[in-house]
DNA sequence: AAAAAAC
């Protein structure tokens, strides 16, 4: 397939102004309303494309003002073409929105609903674990913009609450996150559901050969728009990583949160489990701390999103479900209680810090056993992550087996934290009862000579070889970010081999 | 091995 790759500079984009897209009045007034002026990269390249009524198949993370660039153009285009539908009433969805979590959801129909203000144009937003009475009401008094997770959306289409007939642009966010959550044979029975003529949009944070096996399927004649990734781990990001032994991490995460006075910290945890019990040891240790996962109800999430939002909490303890997407912009500081056994969410992760133009830290933890996923993130980032020392810690390495040198006889290392340049997190040590430095040894019998393979995760889905409708093929536009700001010569490849190969 | 998502 032959690509023309157009590179934006990053420093060009300033120049456009959203009053340059031709945008209606409604829109504009809705943009300066919030202070908007100036289309970040992708936006200022999707804009004009959608507008146009192709087909985008976008790679862009969280951060870079993808909602806008679809949202914008979809209200744009409903208000241009007078609903051709007979009975507005009946049938009045024209575009639909897929995300792969409901928190996403909910996002992006706060954007949309903030969008539209001034138009006519209504939004809803459906999305389980919450009565489906009230979706209902809304959706059977007619929206023309619905945002949803797949399953909560295919129940109310079973209940006739809701019909896609009229659905004109299909919008599927983060896709390669649904795909991941086995949402394809859901994306599928949706997809059957609406209109063969349709404008899509695919957005993804990585061009997978799945995810393109997809675009493939669902999209005709794309045009392709790739945006750096954030530059989550370019220079304004300080990562550290703190080897200790696995019993140990969860009072070293106390200690790195005790020593950043506590500000706004997100924390992820690989369990759910392992969330809730750390933000409880957090909270009993008088730190205001909430979890956030799967297990909790919908209300729970919300609330405890909103709350950390807020700045009534300060530690969100969270799964994967708050890694990518979530509009947590800005935090001074991301811990990991656990690396991520999937690379890529390593990325996401550290990805809630150093935004727009802030400076962050990301610091992970990790044990003798998760060495294995410290080779995978760092050959992903195609960088060494530095290694913390601890004041008043001695990381013992533990090697596999016994590694009984705990704290009887072990050698101390009180160190300062040196290394880690710019590692303020080594801040001081927390006054607690603790004292002193403690050594976090294998003393329990750590890791009893556990280091086997990691096994690869692969999910093949047989769906992926029936197309759905072969897409056609043209050349492609090919949009590239350089880098934002920081170093302007180096190009994408470097910023996370997320493979922008073909 | 884990997480997410419909009831």
């Amino acid at each position: 397939m032959p690509e023309t790759p157009i590179t934006i500079e990053a420093d060009s984009a300033p120049t456009v102004k959203f009053a340059d897209f031709g945008l209606a009045p409604e829109i504009l007034r809705a943009l300066t309303d919030q202070g908007y002026i100036h289309p970040t990269p992708i936006q200022a390249a999707a804009i004009p494309i959608v507008l146009q009524g192709r087909d985008v198949m976008g790679a862009a993370q969280t951060g870079t003002g993808k909602t806008a660039s679809f949202s914008l153009p979809i209200i744009q285009l409903l208000l241009a073409h007078a609903n051709p539908s007979m009975s507005p009433a009946r049938h009045p969805v024209r575009a639909l929105v897929l995300t792969p979590t409901r928190e996403l959801a909910v996002q992006v129909a706060e954007n949309v609903k903030a969008y539209a203000q001034h138009t006519p144009l209504r939004s809803t937003v459906v999305f389980g674990g919450m009565d489906m009475k009230g979706q209902t009401v809304i959706l059977k008094g007619g929206v023309e913009i619905v945002i949803a997770t797949p399953g909560r959306l295919l129940d109310h289409i079973e209940q006739k609450n809701v019909s896609l007939g009229q659905v004109q642009m299909l919008v599927m966010d983060e896709a390669d996150r649904m795909l991941d959550m086995g949402f394809l044979p859901d994306l599928q029975r949706i997809i059957n559901l609406l209109p063969k003529k349709r404008q899509n949009l695919m957005f993804s944070a990585t061009f997978s050969p799945e995810i393109k096996k997809l675009a493939n399927s669902f999209l005709t004649d794309p045009a392709t728009i790739e945006v750096a990734r954030s530059n989550a781990t370019a220079d304004k990001v300080t990562q550290i990583v703190y080897k200790v032994a696995d019993e140990a991490k969860r009072d070293v995460v106390e200690f790195l949160i005790r020593g950043r006075d506590l500000k706004q910290v997100l924390v992820f945890s690989n369990t759910k489990i392992g969330a809730s019990r750390l933000s409880r040891h957090l909270e009993q240790g008088g730190i205001k701390a909430t979890a956030i996962h799967g297990d909790k109800t919908q209300q729970e999430r919300m609330a405890a999103l909103d709350a950390f939002k807020k700045g009534e909490i300060d530690v969100l303890v969270a799964t994967d479900v708050a890694a990518r997407g979530l509009d947590i912009s800005d935090l001074p500081c991301v811990i990991n209680f656990d690396l991520p056994y999937n690379a890529e969410d390593y990325v996401h992760r550290i990805g809630r810090t150093g935004r727009a133009g802030a400076s962050g830290d990301a610091l992970s933890v990790f044990s003798d056993k998760d060495e294995r996923l410290l080779v995978d993130i760092e050959k992903l980032i195609k960088q060494t992550i530095t290694r913390g020392e601890l004041a008043g810690f001695v990381a013992s390495s533990g090697s596999s087996g016994s590694g009984a040198r705990g704290e009887a006889g072990g050698e101390r290392r009180p160190r300062r934290d040196e290394g880690a340049g710019g590692a303020r997190s080594s801040g001081r040590a927390p006054e607690r009862e603790r004292g002193g430095e403690r050594s976090f040894g294998a003393e329990r019998g750590a890791a009893s000579g556990r280091s086997g393979p990691y096994p690869r995760r692969e999910k093949v889905d047989p769906w992926f070889l029936t197309p759905y409708e072969p897409a056609k093929k043209s050349a492609p536009v090919a949009v590239e970010q350089v880098g934002a700001s920081a170093k302007p010569k180096q190009k994408i490849a470097v910023l996370l081999g997320g493979s922008p190969k073909q």
